[in-house]
DNA sequence: TGCCGACTTCTTGTCGACAAGAAAAATACA
DNA sequence: TGTATTTTTCTTGTCGACAAGAAGTCGGCA
């Protein structure tokens, strides 16, 4: 691993979080891929930081699900749980059509403009062929909406959802292919127009169409090589 | 406050979940009303333990969103977000409707059993005019629910939210009248029904109602004594 | 050679103490 | 007497060290 990280002048509880928010992102990108263990002495060496805050970085990534203890014994990066796919894939409809449905009926001044900014950066990412960038600048359009959309429960759950789903995404990005991301752009755009026109209605069956989209890729992608998740399952 | 509490054989990692459970009661049932001061030191004494595992309860409860800490300063109990009311109705009714649904469509063998045990709970705390127990018991009661539909992203929003609602119905449980809470039994049962006979749309419409109902009891509460309202937001 | 039990080692869980930051209190000054 | 500034005090944030529990290791015995 490579040397200790920055932080001399930290300021008091800046290190807590900065613990917290490096090692969520190393979890969803699967730089830290499931299973791993998860060594505070470690962490503690690598960020110059005493046990305490780091333990505390890793209970708040516990409650959220994303590291799992083993009590007196080990934690270790939560594994992507394959049997709850269904239940993930409905849920994750469920806060596609309700999101962008609020976004439809609430959404106030500067909403639209920021969501376009990351519809652009979708967009970009599918022109580079950036298929990380792509996962990622999905996950934040869908926030945008999700927030315009004004409903923290909404957008605390989505988020989640969305985060789990780019790290099953992540398992399976090789297989990717370039007509469906041109597509989610087309599908994007329209949601945009009908969320503009606070077509509620529309809004709602377009989300639809759309989660059904990428259930159904992420689904083929799982049955495709199946291999990965005997080889991940563990 | 009373003195130190049992815990002389606690086996190791016990402790914090203790603490966690007893504190997160108190918060819900109002014994901790919201904005009271968290004194780490204080609960550090309560239950005899270091201020380090309590702590590790404090972070969970604030990750859930029971208490707020203000940084270097002080921790409080969480104030309830009256301005949020509208969102809250809103995921609270989704859930309502999604979970009873989903319970229709996928209960399995001892689930319908499990649903009966809380709903006669339910009607004891009716007939014995127990508002406080009508209040939890209601709870416990779609939370099985929930739990017939198989799908833990939903159990696991549905409980914060009906805990949130716990709280709030405390604030006003004075104001119980008689004849509602007997229709809720009526409702209950017409609930479960549908759910035996898997009929998904029924269970919806109810559910839909349902949640109707409910909240337009809150929200008749809380405008007909707005006083609380100003007296707890702070 | 194969299995059972004590021992070692490693990681987590807990502790008491210290440091930093902020509010409250006390003091100085106009 | 009122205000600005310093000092005090109190609570949280961080640290290093110790204790407990579990897995793996080593040795003894059939």
């Amino acid at each position: 691993m490579d040397e200790t990280e920055k932080l001399q002048t930290h300021r008091r509880g800046s290190g807590v979080s900065t613990v917290y928010e490096t090692l969520r992102n190393e979890i969803i990108e699967l730089k830290l891929p499931p299973g791993s263990p998860i060594d505070e002495q470690q962490l503690s060496d690598r960020f110059a930081l005493s046990r305490t805050p780091i333990r505390e970085a890793l209970v708040r990534l516990a409650a959220e699900g994303l590291i799992t203890t083993l009590t007196n014994r080990a934690t270790i990066v939560s594994n992507i749980d394959f049997l709850g796919l269904p239940e993930f894939f409905d849920a994750l409809t469920l806060m596609y059509r309700v999101t962008t449905r609020l976004a439809a009926a609430n959404h106030a001044e500067g909403d639209i403009a920021a969501i376009l900014v990351q519809q652009k950066a979708f967009e970009a990412a599918v022109s580079n062929r950036d298929v990380l960038g792509m996962i990622s600048t999905n996950r934040d359009f869908h926030i945008a909406i999700a927030q315009a959309g004004r409903n923290r429960y909404y957008v605390e759950l989505f988020t989640r959802l969305l985060d789990e789903g780019r790290r099953i995404l992540r398992l399976y990005y090789s297989s990717f292919n370039d007509v469906l991301p041109r597509q989610y752009v087309g599908e994007h755009e329209e949601m945009i127009q009908a969320i503009i026109n606070r077509d509620v209605t529309l809004a709602d069956r377009l989300a639809s169409a759309h989660a059904d989209q990428i259930v159904g890729q992420i689904r083929s992608y799982i049955t495709a090589d199946s291999r990965q998740n005997a080889k991940l399952a563990l």
